[in-house]
DNA sequence: CTGAAAGCGCTTACAG
DNA sequence: CTGAAAGCGCTTACAG
């Protein structure tokens, strides 16, 4: 049994009715009357019409769909800043187009190029670590260009004047220092592997900014691997810090592995806490404290965010900013 | 400055010439003069013409876009899969439109009502885990009803005559159970959280059937957190196993943790494999062997089997069926 | 070689 | 209350 599409045209036909009618009445116009209203609805239920999308597109000027652009999927964090995207696109009925930039600024481009042809009412983007190296935004600005609303979430920490929604990177890091601090701990390091990421400098930022007076920063950071590791075994080996702060999973993973191999021991002899995902922090032996984010909370806002521009319930001439709180969870890695 | 979108019929009047002539000339058609052809095309690169793709989609009846159904991108084999998905599409020239069905029928269903609604050309789906349990797959017929390719991927192992491309599930685990053999290991368990998915099953199944002659089949197998870990439990601390398959990262995970709650040493007393992501694998202490997939090479492999589908390059009345090889890899956790 | 016309499937001012 | 007409932005047979 095929279902073939039916058209507004052969409803009207079916019924002797105008295809004006027909339309009119599929949507409640005040100008019909009840009775046809019922008799169209009636067979246009029977024949499970649908209308064509594209064709209700074309007449609107708009499309219903956001392009998503995320730097790379594989990071559990934007995965579930999508999910929340997503889940926020299916309430409000809209499509949302994906698209992985790798962490390229190359590929960013031809993403913003195939964006600004026409397909999406609006987009979402947190933009590739090239691209931030790079510092360079006018493939941004190139979508503002063609009057395209844009949101920045995650990685926000750029000078351009569209909203945003990001997460207190800075003040994670100082909290967790001053918890660290505040037990008594002297010696606390840092390892980083995305130092040279908004992200990373913010969270950098917090740890050095929260240091008491006569603490020394002891910072491992690369975002070569080799680099990283001889960081990380400087300051865990030789400068012995008794606690460690870890900006990103790799930075993480590879704190615990060091310890390990060195038979330092977490926690007595090591205190440590990472920007790690959950699932991964709770089944580490010890399980390591971790900040808490919120990525769907950073989809659902961006989305909305997206969606008060789209409607015009924003300030036009006055981007917005919001920031998703963190929260730091205690678990083996910071038994005291 | 603002970018104001510029249509064929603009190009035309500045061209004094028809929109028919801009258009055929845009498209290089050979009913057109050089010359023409030379004109049109500067001044449609001096004003960045782009066509509308709406109004393109509407008059080839195709959206030139693809819907992704992702059971949960949080699992980073579904969002590895996503990201060969895309890459194959951009390039393609193919968009992606992404649906995430949180492993819920309901949810599944709504989305593929939403596909049948006229905006894909194609579907590429995993079924969520709750459609499998139910066996309901209806909503995944109603598809086909309007003619609309689907492409299974991954959870492939269900009675629906679509083309499928998968992972040696049953393979992989037969083979890593001969290996575990070939070193004397008498008492190899299983543990799984996803047994009552398909390709837990076929894990499942693969372990079991290589099994020697009067080897003990020791599985602890629930999707309930407490059963799995009193499961996990009775085989590593009561039943003794000498090396455990498991199915999924939860149930890695928890054999992991169980192993360093009591004192298990990995690999002296117990060896293990694993279906686990590379960047965990490599890191826990010590790093577990694991079964390493291709989840980009099933969403590309999917992806070009719906392009040669929708292209009419496979056969319409029959099915095709792929499956990636996996590769067992050893870290230290299968250290003899 | 160029252009007028029809049409993709819809919506909506306007006329009756 | 109903319908004819115009139009969204394009493509493509057909006529000249």
């Amino acid at each position: 049994m095929m279902k073939n599409k039916i058209t507004l045209k052969e409803l009207a036909k079916l019924l002797n009715v105008s295809v004006s009618t027909v339309s009119k009445a599929l949507n409640d116009s005040s100008e019909i009357s009840p009775k046809t209203i019922e008799r169209v609805k009636e067979l246009a239920a029977l024949h499970n019409y649908r209308p064509n999308p594209v064709a209700v597109n074309l007449k609107s000027s708009k499309s219903g769909t956001i392009g998503v652009v995320i730097p790379n999927i594989s990071n559990n964090f934007f995965a579930k800043v999508l999910s929340g995207i997503e889940a926020k696109a299916q309430q409000e009925g809209l499509q949302v187009i994906t698209y992985i930039s790798n962490e390229s600024l190359e590929r960013e481009k031809q993403i913003t190029d195939m964006l600004t042809s026409g397909f999406v009412d609006g987009v979402l983007i947190a933009i590739s670590e090239a691209t931030h190296r790079a510092r360079n935004y006018d493939h941004i600005f190139g979508i503002l260009e063609y009057e395209i609303p844009v949101v920045l979430y995650d990685r926000i920490n750029i000078d351009v004047p569209v909203d945003k929604v990001g997460i207190d990177d800075e003040k994670s890091f100082a909290e967790a220092t001053n918890l660290l601090i505040s037990k008594g701990i002297k010696k606390i390091g840092l390892a980083s592997g995305i130092h040279h990421l908004g992200v990373g400098k913010l969270r950098i930022k917090g740890y050095e900014s929260a240091l008491a007076e006569g603490m020394e920063s002891m910072i491992a950071a690369s975002s070569r691997k080799q680099v990283l590791i001889d960081g990380i075994h400087d300051i865990l080996v030789n400068k012995k810090v008794e606690a460690v702060l870890c900006t990103d999973f790799e930075s993480a993973m590879r704190v615990y592995r060091m310890a390990y191999e060195n038979n330092i021991r977490i926690p007595e002899d090591l205190k440590m806490i990472g920007f790690l995902p959950k699932n991964v922090a709770r089944f580490l032996t010890p399980s390591i404290s971790y900040i808490e984010q919120f990525p769907e909370e950073v989809g659902k806002n961006a989305m909305q965010m997206l969606i008060d521009r789209l409607n015009g319930k924003l300030l036009s001439d006055k981007s917005t900013e919001k920031i998703i709180n963190t929260e730091l969870v205690h678990l083996e890695s910071t038994v005291f």
